[in-house]
DNA sequence: TGAAATATTCCATTTTTCGATATATTGTTA
DNA sequence: TAACAATATATCGAAAAATGGAATATTTCA
């Protein structure tokens, strides 16, 4: 994965740099691209230049450190939303919806919120309707509450703090100290549930999507409570976690 | 969306290629391709079968069309996982703008211009929106100014000779002498004002961004000068520098 | 203040891309 | 099946771009 520059071919040595970026656990100098990359100083630093020039890049405030800019992360909402890259998840969820009976979606952490990478609607009449893409709060949704839980704890503690717990339903969170103690709950069980706190009358199920043990993603199924109670939602536990397994294996090929 | 690639730097062509790839509905043709991107078909063919040797796109079974690869999901996982990193940051700005009830942005200098680190619209689309990324110049725009203020004074004066002072309003300060007097004022208070001076018709107040002491960026709230005088947007102030603080923190780790 | 670390510029050389044109392959229709 | 159309692939000299070693400038830190 820490593959150096020098045998790629020149066309791909600006993508293979971003690769390096994006992979890395933070913002990167140019010193220590210029090591990764295996290319000299003058050749990194040029295209740095060129790739922030573009909106690919962003320089970090603090130094002169870069990340992902703001065309990157689009390009990466983009590809994992298009249909040929969909494809071989929505397989494992299709067969995933057929076996729970109800609707389930693949999610993922996106600028503080739970956006949907895909989704497959069984045949029962739903009023809600989620596309790809769009997106729903975090401290009142099981994937939100999942994939909050799931971050490093200063990163989740500085989220928290910021966050608008505004109330949906009854049983909404609103108090962050109730919502971190949910948060420690969940992270021990593995498992986060929605039990109707952002709609009145739908409960879900989420499970973590885990790839070279990172959590990168969320499955999760949902139902109206009239239909399919949180109790049995939960027993669809063990087939949640079978296609989280597939999923994670999926994405790396 | 439907840029043409004729016009961007060789490095990022490749690049450029992959987002239209991306961007399609389904898989491409090289016509197709060809066409979009508008460059030769032999250019096209070439590149194509880099980027599958790559593994970054695959042909579809038939052979002719193209979609995206395994290693492009692999990198687009990693771009929006990365980018969590920054989660706590925007969530400060979200609530900074839920707070003042308009739009508010965080910027800082590069490269002798303002760029725009994130940026969050109170009227909240449901689609993604991302503007940030995008430049604004430093004599006409409370951020800029405020940065312009806060340098060194050798640094100062270097980057200001090398600005050019465009006229874009009425208000605009075109003159280096009265840029130099306003900026001695901001520096005093500590908070900057674009009085319509780079867009007509839209006022903005800047406040600064420290850590180790250093100012490093500026986070700003603008509007419409018909929704919100700039003695209304003053009144922002107090919120503006309690998330300043925040944003600051957010920077030391 | 000065020394060390880091970033930026320079520029002659090498490498790569470029794309007009030509050819091959595949698909389609009568 | 033959003739045709559409699409994909190969060739190559000219033009453009990236390269990277070395020099310079800037920032950081003691």
């Amino acid at each position: 994965m820490a593959a150096k520059l020098d045998r790629t071919p020149p066309l791909l040595r600006a993508f293979a740099l971003l690769e390096h970026i994006v992979h890395a656990d933070g913002p990167m100098s140019l010193l220590e691209l210029t090591e990764t990359a295996g290319l000299p100083k003058p050749t990194v630093y040029r295209m740095l230049n060129v790739l922030e020039d573009a909106g690919l890049l962003q320089r970090e405030p603090e130094g002169r450190r870069v990340t992902a800019g703001p065309r990157l992360t689009r390009f990466a909402l983009d590809a994992l939303l298009s249909e040929s890259v969909r494809a071989p998840r929505h397989a494992i969820l299709k067969r995933l919806a057929e076996d729970v009976g109800e609707t389930v979606n693949l999610t993922m952490l996106d600028r503080g919120e739970v956006v949907y990478l895909d989704r497959v609607e069984t045949a029962w009449p739903l009023r809600m309707t989620l596309v790809s893409g769009s997106r729903v709060p975090l401290h009142c949704t099981a994937s939100g509450k999942l994939l909050l839980a799931m971050l490093s704890s200063a990163r989740r503690k500085r989220v928290i703090a910021e966050l608008t717990l505004a109330r949906f339903t009854d049983n909404t969170i609103v108090d962050a100290r109730l919502l971190e103690k949910e948060l420690t709950a969940i992270r021990k069980a593995g498992v986060a549930t929605d039990n109707e706190e952002y709609l009145a009358g739908l409960v879900c199920v989420a499970a973590p999507v885990t790839t070279a043990g990172r959590i990168v993603a969320c499955v999760a199924v949902h139902a109206p409570v009239a239909r399919m109670s949180l109790e049995r939602a939960l027993a669809h536990l063990p087939a949640l976690r079978v296609a989280a397994k597939a999923l994670g294996e999926s994405f790396d090929n």
